[in-house]
DNA sequence: CAGTTAATGCGACGGATGTTGCGTTAAGAT
DNA sequence: ATCTTAACGCAACATCCGTCGCATTAACTG
């Protein structure tokens, strides 16, 4: 894509200019936010040309879409607590924490993808990434006999999660991390007595 | 705010400005989405000069928190079909086709919303309001006997509603009217089994 | 070590975006 | 009917944004 990884020439130049600019990505987005991203105050801030930006990214939000790329983890799998509840709570800690952190890359990205195809397709991309692989939390708590056989996984995942996605992101109200393990609980207790079966 | 409607000058041009714009407005983002909108666009459209969209409405987002203004409803109270489930779901669908019409006005303000501090701020107070006037269906449902006394109508009304918001707009994955209503339904019964108590 | 060539640096350009000063129009007042 | 004055139209301007051609650097090759 626009990351640089897999180029023909990787050397230390080309890896040293990416890190520069990525760095600076993320402090102007600190200071100026989303809205006061430019694509010349990153290069300037980075030491890097204007023109080497552009041609490398693009676009800011093809800064943005490199930078979430960078902070993905490809081997992250959910925390396992020994229940749906806990699990769920964890998955909803790492999420408030995400879009609660200044600067949120996750924020900015989201704020990106309304505006080119490009960065709306990276996110999508790795949010379904992400509850493919949380399903496995439903999973488990069937196999302990937690919660009923047929249990949709997505609309479990849903019920805990949307919740603070909404909030934090749209509504634009604070969410104590008590009431997002809350959201947490009630998925899992709505499993449990079976009201979201498939 | 940006909107003309109580000036000290409210005649029959002014309103017939205002009217074009909009109207402009609305057919651009249906033409070219949110990311193409423009002032010099709108205003070629609407037939109104440049300098003149400029003074009123200064930027995109604040020609849509007027677009926005002007289709709010000071009146819009939920429906109410007699049961908790079928409040519900009358408001997903409500919001589903907020969510799905082309051009939708409620997504274009929540693009906007990350650029300017003025759609983010007029975005909240409309949400804010939706919700607290939305609220009845809950108290109803304790009055009738239906769901305990003591039920947080916030958790049931984020639990029935953030999916859609999540799903349709953050994730960008279609959505069934039948899985609206269902997440409505979810809701719904996990208040009714107590699950959402204060 | 010398040669090849991506990647970067550099300056200049064209177009888009937003602002300003001033003249013109028309809504509302007397 | 006349006057006053917001609101609008107009043109010129300054600035920002993105692109282009060309020179330079430095990573890889043999």
């Amino acid at each position: 894509m626009t990351s640089g990884e897999n180029a023909s020439r990787p050397g230390g130049r080309t890896a040293r200019v990416r890190a520069d600019v990525m760095a600076a990505v993320e402090a102007e987005l600190a200071e100026r936010g989303y809205d006061g991203l430019t694509i010349d105050g990153v290069a300037a801030r980075s030491g890097v040309h204007r023109t080497t930006v552009y041609r490398r990214w693009r676009t800011v939000d093809g800064l943005l879409v490199d930078l979430l790329a960078m902070g993905a983890d490809d081997n992250w799998t959910p925390a396992e607590t020994g229940s749906l509840a806990g699990d769920l709570a964890e998955l909803n800690r790492e999420i408030r924490s995400a879009l609660t952190v200044l600067p949120s890359v996750t924020v900015a990205v989201i704020a990106a993808s309304f505006r080119t195809p490009d960065a709306a397709e990276a996110l999508r991309r790795f949010w379904v990434d992400r509850y493919e692989r949380s399903a496995v939390v439903v999973t488990r708590a069937v196999e302990r006999g937690e919660i009923p056989a047929g249990t949709d996984a997505h609309r479990v995942l849903m019920l805990a999660t949307a919740p603070l996605y909404h909030q934090l992101v749209l509504l634009r109200q604070p969410m104590s991390a008590k009431l997002a393990t809350r959201y947490a609980h009630d998925a899992a207790e709505a499993a449990k007595v079976g009201i979201l079966h498939g």
